[in-house]
DNA sequence: GTGAGTGCAAAGGTTTTGCACCGGT
DNA sequence: ACCGGTGCAAAACCTTTGCACTCAC
């Protein structure tokens, strides 16, 4: 079991130790930046930015690496909003399924709570398919920049 | 005004028309292709592929440049599916709102065509947004491909 | 000590761009 | 005849992979 972490859930350090994982140093950073930044969409671009701070040699490709190896945990969600990259935020256990509205004037993120698609996935089962999971995507003005 | 062209919908031809764009071999041959694929969602790659039965010598970089004018006129719909890279399906007048079904086995894409999110919809307007379009992934498993 | 994980650089895949030429209007 | 559009090749991006070295266990 590892010891001294304490910036991390200790609910992901069990994660990661029962998958088999090694909580090395650069996925400590991810880890913390992802936590530093929850709520947020980081492409990994921004990931390896942020995670230099705490791990100054930190190259690309382990950032790669570990995003999906966290998201192959769930315990990232990647997802892309249309701009030819990926997208990371922490997993959030009480929000599964993700709504997201984008305003295409400021390009601006913000989540949906609601879920309002119950009706829609008991349709799908009852024609015989099974429900994973599911994204939405709203594109709407936000009240900022609604054109006049 | 162009002469001489049948296969492709007077609808569009005059779009594009309107906008001052030239009805070229290209443009006309890959206007064709997705009317003949309508319904599905194709790639770049796939689109040149069949483009090329009808004008030879086309490439890819024009079927990137007429995909993309072509999308900003709302004449095809620009999408992904989180495979790293983009893919195109004519626009259906009358389903405007785009709701996709992804099996995680085998792949396969289908339509979904009640639009239950109207409440969501109105929900955001309420806060004062202004709703322009929304686009749902499910991912479910396809009967049959649900796991034992 | 061992092998999973890392860092670097090179490769891979998709999309974009520069530029001279072509063809619709 | 004009100039928007094209084709080719090169470049730009994002992401993945190969390989020798490192470090968490």
């Amino acid at each position: 079991m590892f010891k001294g972490v304490f910036k991390i859930d200790k609910k992901i350090i069990e994660s990661l130790d029962k998958a088999g994982y090694r909580l090395t140093q650069p996925r400590k950073a991810i880890l913390e930046v992802m936590k530093e930044n929850k709520g947020q969409h980081l492409t990994a671009e921004e990931v390896l930015l942020a995670a230099r701070d705490k791990a100054p040699n930190i190259g690309i490709a382990t950032v790669y690496r570990c995003l999906e190896s966290l998201t192959s945990m769930d315990i990232l969600y990647k997802t892309t909003f249309d701009e030819g990259k990926y997208r990371y935020e922490l997993s959030d256990e009480e929000i599964h399924r993700h709504h997201h509205v984008i305003c295409p004037a400021c390009g601006k993120i913000s989540e949906v709570e609601e879920d309002l698609l119950c009706s829609l996935e008991q349709h799908l089962e009852d024609q015989g398919y099974e429900v994973v999971d599911h994204h939405l995507k709203v594109y709407a003005y936000c009240p900022e920049c609604i054109p006049k």
